[in-house]
DNA sequence: TGCCGGCCTTGACCCAGATCAAACGCGCGA
DNA sequence: TCGCGCGTTTGATCTGGGTCAAGGCCGGCA
């Protein structure tokens, strides 16, 4: 099936959901009209392929709704996730005519693209723009040096665990709750996939939900949905300094 | 021995060299003279630690000469790399008060350092800096993803032939040479730093080392210099896709 | 000139996580 | 209602790289 451009309804950037975190945060009324002129509305389902690496890419954008992934692949097939973009993240690199990883839909998704040049233009004309892409960048960057030493350095149990937490953070900031307590939310991952994020086997993602889950750090509700009771004892569990802080 | 501020004799912007390469890249004279105000160099030995994380950083700035590393670590201990610098990279978040990595000079080094206030000042009115750092920033990213595919993926054999890998081409274009056919350099890592970087012990570090020794895929000349006779050789056993195209 | 301390190498053994294999369970279409 | 297929779980076994331990090499200093 093809990508649905008509069944996302254009949204009204004032009401837009991600429009105070995304690369548009800053920008005022006159540059968000600029911003509206060159893009539109692009829906997945889970498991579609948004782009494939080496394909040109026409767009650049955000994730307005769902879960999005980025990997990379070597030729015998090994399958490295590299990046997980929420709502509000950004797809794309600016001035890059051809992608560079697989970009694919966790979960539905909901796209706003932007055509690449136009875009570009725009961003050397709005500091705005380019700043607020820079702090994201900057945040990605942080984030991926975490995600290093998650790969390089933590066991497989506390590699789920780490990677829960993420989620779970991203989750509550994404519904505007506190990072701490009780907390639920649903996985929007295969076991596959949170193999690839992690560099273990899905038979070892499995094992570990089922030992956290044994140990009660986790409650699962199907295969999906995931109760914390207790989000300090998460943290523990993913050998994080439990000083969690929650992120803007 | 405390950095030696003294000893580092300030250098005029226009013979630097790493001026058409560090944040300061795309700045004109104004600028340049605007920059060099709030500039000073700063040398350390091997070994010394720039910044602690969780320290005030006082400033931000570039490795001019030399090679620094940012490293994680763990409560009981383990310690991940996160970043390698090399000259012409930035250290350094603007906007943040504290560093969140340990920096440490891995070789003798030299940087130059801009008060950080200042610098951020200056950076809010020209854009010329800022939009460096942001492609600088995304350069990092990508190469902070293609290490993950390392840490996560890649067998022992394959995550020492990649660092080599890297090692040689931030070498060669370092000294504006190709890189392909034979090359040679110094390693500026010890074997511990080396297992930091890839997630080993320096044990497998060492014995992998000696295998590939063994063969004839590197030569080594004591135990940091070495010699790749042929650069495609070691890129197939890294593992990569073999089209090697060298950076800027 | 000889000793000391980093750094590195090598060997023997072990274990966390990979691999191989089987079966479960749930949603969906016929 | 059945059965098919995908995502998942669980078990048995294997192995790459970790761990523990013992030297080796070399440069600096007494």
């Amino acid at each position: 099936m093809l990508p649905d451009t008509l069944n996302a309804p254009p949204r009204d950037c004032g009401d837009c959901p991600i429009r105070h975190r995304a690369v548009c945060a800053r920008c005022e009324p006159g540059e968000l009209m600029q911003l509206d002129k060159i893009k539109y509305y692009r829906s997945y389902e889970a498991g579609q392929t948004v782009i494939w690496a080496g394909d040109p890419m026409e767009f650049v954008g955000s994730v307005v709704k769902g879960v999005a992934t980025l990997t990379q692949v070597l030729e015998d097939g090994r399958t490295q996730m590299v990046g997980l973009l929420f709502p509000s993240d950004f797809v794309g690199r600016p001035g890059r005519e051809h992608a560079i990883y697989n970009v694919t839909a966790a979960s539905e998704l909901v796209m706003c693209c932007f055509r690449r040049g136009p875009f570009e233009a725009l961003m050397n004309s709005t500091p705005h723009i380019s700043h607020r892409l820079l702090e994201m960048t900057l945040d990605e960057l942080d984030a991926a040096r975490e995600w290093m030493l998650v790969l390089g350095r933590k066991t497989a149990r506390e590699k789920i665990a780490s990677l829960l937490a993420i989620i779970a953070r991203r989750d509550a900031s994404l519904h505007l709750r506190r990072a701490d307590g009780p907390m639920a939310f649903d996985l929007p991952l295969t076991r596959e996939a949170m193999a690839d994020y992690l560099g273990l086997t899905l038979e070892t993602v499995s094992r570990q939900v089922s030992a956290l889950k044994k140990d009660c750090v986790i409650v699962l509700q199907g295969k999906r949905h995931i109760t914390v009771p207790d989000f300090n004892r998460l943290l523990d569990e993913a050998g994080d300094d439990s000083d969690g802080g929650l992120p803007a």
